[in-house]
DNA sequence: GCCGATTTGTCCGTATGTATC
DNA sequence: CGATACATACGGACAAATCGG
């Protein structure tokens, strides 16, 4: 639960940023202004702020103020940017999908198949590979890996819903950090063979490792997108020489 | 000059990290213990912390401690990371590069451009087209487009070596916040001309706008990778339900 | 060029809450 | 239950950068 004063304050902001009450280019009240107006000490604000900058909506400048960079219209849809699920980001886009559960089996990792996924050789595991189906048409392949012993009692009717929703709400289990790593890679036959992928010979590919509430990886995924609908948003900052 | 303290510590961990002396999975020192380690209080150690796992170091487990999450040997060499120059990444991947100028002219934003790069209309801006070569092959494509009221002065021949550097050494700008967005695209004729794209049919666009230490947008780049030698890291983590 | 007010950046010490063991 | 560990929040101090007079 977000009760968090600071991330109430963060969403505050963000939301009148969006809004356009603080437009592009334009700074936000300083932080003294903001603890007197929301109430809290000054490191709160500060952490709200962290939260904006973070994520691209804004810019400290010392001395000076804290500058809004975000500009409306300039967002895209059908992003990635934290962890959301296939389910997640199709309703936040009012797409109808449909996902069809081509594999579905229990293997064992072996020595190649741990090198390449994290997992310890001889982990039991889930594989399972989703067609994602947007408006009738076939643009993603994920091929999922689950650790069985954490992920116990899965179904093809599971799978076909929302695993991460079982994960979540059933087994009370939480899923905490993603290292992602995106490339692009010629299409296989297999992607041919499931996607619809038109004149396009290449696909973009993002392999996740995902790691529980304990830190255990429960999951290795990797997502094969046809590459129109796909797109990856980030914000760096650079800092002094690294 | 990264004379904080806080980032001094982060950058001890990170290295005892790296080095193996906190190896996967394990756990850091608690918090008060690495206190009085480096003697200083415990919000510095936090914000220290706080940037392992904002990369993907490590994960806090509330109640039991810091998990290392950082595996030997699982790291992609030509990774894109924070804000890196091209003569940096290269370097760091210790391989030989050079750099072709292709187009160096001076424009004026159109109404059409500034919509796509963010720029108002009108805005003189340098247009720069560099090829870049790594061990002999064209991989990647750089399109820039420079204020040029903030980037006075620029050459060719400055073009072929660092724009970068000239910015933050000759200039004395700084470069701060940069948006990126990833995507796939079909190769164009152009492309073809330019890079030596194999039997690929598509590259990886970065489109990235950057800021300076005024919070005035610099530059619009869009980078035509070659879809091998691309990889692009990140890390996320879930946060309750968005 | 200097000074003082404003604003962000860093750091400290302390208190309290919450989860794990 | 108590000890330990991370999470949140407060208030204060000083540094560094900006800006206007």
């Amino acid at each position: 639960m977000p009760h968090a004063k600071f991330d109430t304050i963060y969403r505050d902001l963000r939301e009148k940023i969006e809004d356009g009450d603080y437009p592009f280019q334009s700074f936000l009240p300083s932080e003294n202004t903001l603890t007197s107006v929301y109430g809290c000490s000054r490191n709160t604000v500060r952490r709200a702020i962290a939260g904006l900058i973070e994520r691209g909506y804004a810019q400290a400048i010392r001395g000076k103020g804290v500058r809004v960079l975000y500009r409306k219209g300039q967002q895209s849809a059908f992003s990635i940017g934290g962890i959301e699920t296939f389910k997640e980001s199709a309703a936040r886009n009012h797409l109808h999908t449909t996902t069809r559960v081509v594999r579905f089996e229990m293997i064992e990792a072996d020595d190649a198949l741990a090198a390449r996924t994290g997992f310890r050789a001889g982990t039991p595991l889930w594989r399972i590979w989703r067609l994602r189906i947007l408006d009738g048409r076939a643009l993603i392949l994920d091929k999922n890996l689950f650790r069985a012993d954490l992920v116990p009692g899965l179904t093809r009717a599971i799978a076909e819903d929302s695993i991460y929703q079982y994960i979540e709400q059933t087994l009370h289990r939480t899923i905490q950090t993603s290292k992602r790593r995106m490339t692009v890679e010629h299409a296989t036959r297999e992607d041919a063979k499931y996607l619809d992928l038109g004149d396009y010979n290449c696909l973009a590919i993002i392999e996740s490792q995902t790691f529980d509430e304990n830190g255990s990886q429960i999951e290795w995924t990797q997502s094969r997108h046809h590459p129109e609908r796909f797109a990856f948003e980030d914000t760096a900052t650079r800092r002094p020489h690294a």
